[in-house]
DNA sequence: GCTTTTAGCTAACAACGTTAGCCAAGCCTG
DNA sequence: CAGGCTTGGCTAACGTTGTTAGCTAAAAGC
């Protein structure tokens, strides 16, 4: 009784939901078939298993995160840029932490893997932001990573709560995009 | 017959060599026991079980790294201090992934949970590391989440092979020592 | 030396991922 | 429009893994 008319897209968006309500580690293929009022073998048509679930999932995530930074740097550069596109990047990690799970540890098969053309897309949203500072070209590459480390670092972190005592976590960030952009400055 | 001669320490300790071996994700409770020459349900008596044989490893690590980075910082102060602590760091990630990703996402119930006291006591080896620059009051807590958030974010980056093009990742590091170095002393 | 605790064992079960094989709904062609 | 083909659902069944129950023999204590 094919009615149900689900496709790859469906399973994988529906996968990218649940894991952020649920979290990656609980999403299983019972509790998503469950959720798309189908059967447990039947998503096994649309994908090969959990482990190509979970890689389509961190697809679609770098897929957002690289439309959600490069979207919030239009028409800014320098300090306003940075601070757009880190505060865009971590509001992604806080608001999707399932599907943010699914991209760390998926390596890409070769360069035209999707994984790989789509995290190329979003590390080229972050490369973006660097080019609002005279920075040299031996020192992009590094300055790049600096901000991938820190960024990934620091929304991690806080998505398991990592970070227990006193101080603001919204002021931490804050600091820490003055700290970032004060650096690059004087790169 | 009683003659293995487990305790949980022990369970602990061949549970954290392996998930550096296997990584954590295929640690399994029938790997760990037949590492230990042991069948599967006897490692309940040492551990209540999966979940809490993680937990463990987490608190282990935690304690190594904080004795790691303390011992890395002996007798240094300031960007020396700083190379020190964050080379170690990466050091101990690189060469034990396995037990490293167990403290992710581990939460520590209460203060007096173990978990919060090893990673307090990592944390202060960090802490330590600032004391050696001229840094206000109020901004200690978030150089400090800064250091963590970078720290972590690069190691782990590293470890899952999150940085695939070109250039070189040590130099990458060295670079990023010196970028915090300043900043520190801007602050 | 007898009792009690402990630390191993076997057997069994539940949950989950996965495969095989069936069958009806929708489409495509003659 | 009829018949076959493809597709996407289904049930049944299996392997793996985590876990519990209950037994037993070695060690530890009186």
């Amino acid at each position: 009784m094919p009615k149900a008319g689900l496709d790859p897209a469906a399973v994988v968006a529906a996968g990218a939901a649940l894991a952020d309500e649920v979290g990656l580690a609980n999403l299983t293929m019972g509790l998503l078939a469950e959720r798309l009022g189908v059967r447990t073998p039947s998503l096994y048509k649309h994908v090969a298993g959990q482990e190509d679930l979970i890689r389509r999932i961190a697809v679609l995530a770098l897929s957002e995160v690289a439309d959600a930074i490069g979207g919030a740097i239009q028409g800014y550069a320098g300090r306003d840029a940075l601070a757009a596109a880190v505060r865009a990047f971590r509001a992604f990690v806080l608001e999707h932490p399932g599907r943010y799970a699914a991209t760390i540890g998926a390596e890409p098969s070769g360069p035209d893997d999707p994984l790989a053309m789509e995290g190329g897309r979003a590390i080229g949203a972050f490369a973006a932001v660097l080019r609002g500072y005279e920075i040299e070209e031996s020192d992009v590459d590094h300055a790049l990573r600096m901000l991938r480390s820190l960024s990934h670092g620091f929304a991690t972190l806080q998505a398991n709560n990592g970070f227990q005592w006193s101080a603001d976590v919204d002021e931490s960030f804050e600091w820490l995009i003055a700290f970032v952009d004060r650096g690059l400055r004087a790169v």
